[in-house]
DNA sequence: TTGAAAGCGATACCAA
DNA sequence: TTGGTATCGCTTTCAA
């Protein structure tokens, strides 16, 4: 294939160096006609500028880094959309992705920013205290979290509003007549590693039912497989007996197992119990049965992510500064609520 | 951050600017004492060499390009297992992870070799007649292939032996009394792009079948969905009366709603019908029921995809040549097959 | 509107 | 065992 520089271009082109390089950036105003062969020339030889000698002279790479987390045992599933949102927002810019795993920790960040390979850093998974956190603000390229850490540092945040997410799930049992509400929470390594988000849903969850005065039981799952979901759903029946329960699961991996847990037991969710999930809406149809559902939305927090990435690349005056950034959350009637005749919504 | 230069780490240790290059290539022998120095010196500044200088002046970038189908209705569910394999491969050899999704075709190759974005390149989701295969061929750089196009152009590839997986299916089938055969295929999206593992696959399952004198049905669900599994029951349900049906699930993403609609129709695998699914192990093993699959091996498929990158980036005399690499799958018997006295393995 | 030339920060050759 | 220096391919002043 071909080894052509900006030099074999200026030459086939009869023109410098440097106006093949200006043709490229648009960055001075160029005749109509040498414009015109430089492209031609351009064409004829398919050059492609070498992205190192590019990062080298220009200082930038066009590269955005992703720390995606790997190994750990966040949750796998529904990782995909946001990889793949983040990179096909990338790309719309013109920018490369770099992958870089979790378990590398602060390392990889340092090593990202140290050797110039990226030009900003996209990092997910992110914890209530994480070391990788000041390491991430103290580097010469902007990052952009996708969670809310304690101390963002004065870095950009986008999430899911779970908080919101919390509240809309204990509202909606609420204000459809249920007197109980069973939270079937985080897996003890979700809580040990104080994953972010299980904290917001679980103290929104908590102070919302307080507030429209509903008891509540938090249960902690072992993990999200079938006999970690049976243990709950006997929990759940054994307790559900004096009233009308609502049951919140904002674990993603343990919903399919739960439901069939539940199924086989002969419960009838929107019947014999009430159930709402935190899952993609995707997830959410396709089960068995369809459950009402509260969705993660990850495309659209990877596309604000994105925007107040490219926001910090090139700030355009008076625009974006850093912040919070939460995206609200939707509800999907999918009839695992029982509604009263008094609410009907 | 730092942004120091070698320079400056020879001007600290008191050496030239080759002299750290060596120290840190080992690309020459270097006196103990200088080296130390020299290496206090890069600890000290916390020197970091600059990527893109480096891949300029040394002609090697140290970044693997890894090129996956998103976007596409290919299987996204075990997507994930590769991309990490992938990644902790190429950090485990001190490479980056350039991502490029599938949707950009031959253009994202050009662009990877092209601009020199990478050293080498990883395709996945490969055709039978694709039209990425001969640009591939043509590239500077090597390429491998996870999957077998028709003609592979001299490339290496590295895949599952999806036929061996066929025989496997059918023999453990066959071997256990069971006189017909029903394959759940590939809904049509996955057939009209020809996706090469699948046709391997069935025609495989057809020829090993027609070995062992069993007639086969082949049905073709409309995709992944609750609908098209239920769908896919009936039919199983309609066809099997006449004898032991076996039936081969090798489509991925129906088999827990196909699992879920035959449970429901009141079907007790491994006493009133046989299955054995081509999945995951983890996927088996937490379905409801779990069953018994032939697995993907996943992390294997991608590790030696990563040998034979990195046999093919630095060639050691006498060894590697490009060829085709095939996994032998795994078969794991967990109680969906129905086994007859005259069998028991 | 265009060109010449000085870097960008490494590598690796040629000498010593 | 080490140092000087040309070179990689592009961007971006500075001059014209």
């Amino acid at each position: 294939m071909s080894a052509f520089t900006s030099k074999d271009v200026a030459r086939v082109a009869g023109v410098s160096q440097s106006t093949v390089s200006y043709v490229m950036s648009g960055k001075r105003p160029i005749s109509a006609s040498t414009r015109d062969r430089v492209l031609a020339a351009i064409e004829k030889l398919t050059y492609e500028p070498n992205a190192g000698a590019r990062a080298l002279a220009g200082r930038r790479t066009r590269v955005v880094g992703l720390v995606v987390p790997f190994g750990d045992d966040a949750d796998p599933v529904g990782l995909l959309p946001f990889i793949e949102t983040i990179a096909s927002s990338a790309r719309a810019h013109d920018y490369e992705v770099l992958l870089v795993t979790n378990d590398e920790g602060s390392a990889g960040l340092r090593r990202l920013a140290g050797r110039s390979l990226c030009d900003a850093i996209v990092m997910m998974d992110i914890k209530v205290h994480d070391e990788r956190v000041p390491v991430a603000a103290s580097l010469r390229v902007p990052v952009v979290l996708v969670g809310i850490p304690e101390d963002p540092r004065g870095l950009s945040c986008v999430d899911l509003d779970f908080a919101a997410a919390a509240r809309m799930a204990v509202d909606e049992l609420a204000d459809t007549g249920h007197d109980e509400l069973v939270v079937v929470g985080y897996p003890p390594p979700v809580i040990e590693r104080r994953v972010n988000y299980a904290e917001r849903f679980l103290h929104a969850a908590r102070a919302r039912a307080g507030a429209r005065g509903l008891p509540v039981l938090v249960l902690q799952p072992q993990d999200g497989r079938r006999s970690a979901a049976a243990a709950m759903a006997e929990k759940i029946l054994a307790h559900g007996g004096s009233g009308r329960v609502g049951v919140v699961v904002p674990f993603t991996t343990i919903l399919r197992p739960l439901l069939h847990a539940l199924g086989a037991r002969g419960v009838v969710l929107g019947r014999d119990l009430s159930l709402i999930g935190l899952s993609t809406d995707a997830e959410a149809e396709d089960a068995e049965p369809p459950f009402t559902n509260i969705s993660l939305e990850p495309r659209d927090v990877s596309r604000r992510a994105m925007a107040s990435l490219f926001a910090l690349l090139d700030p355009e005056p008076g625009v974006a500064r850093p912040g919070t950034d939460l995206v609200l959350p939707r509800l999907t009637r999918r009839g695992t609520v029982r509604t009263t005749s008094t609410r009907n919504r």
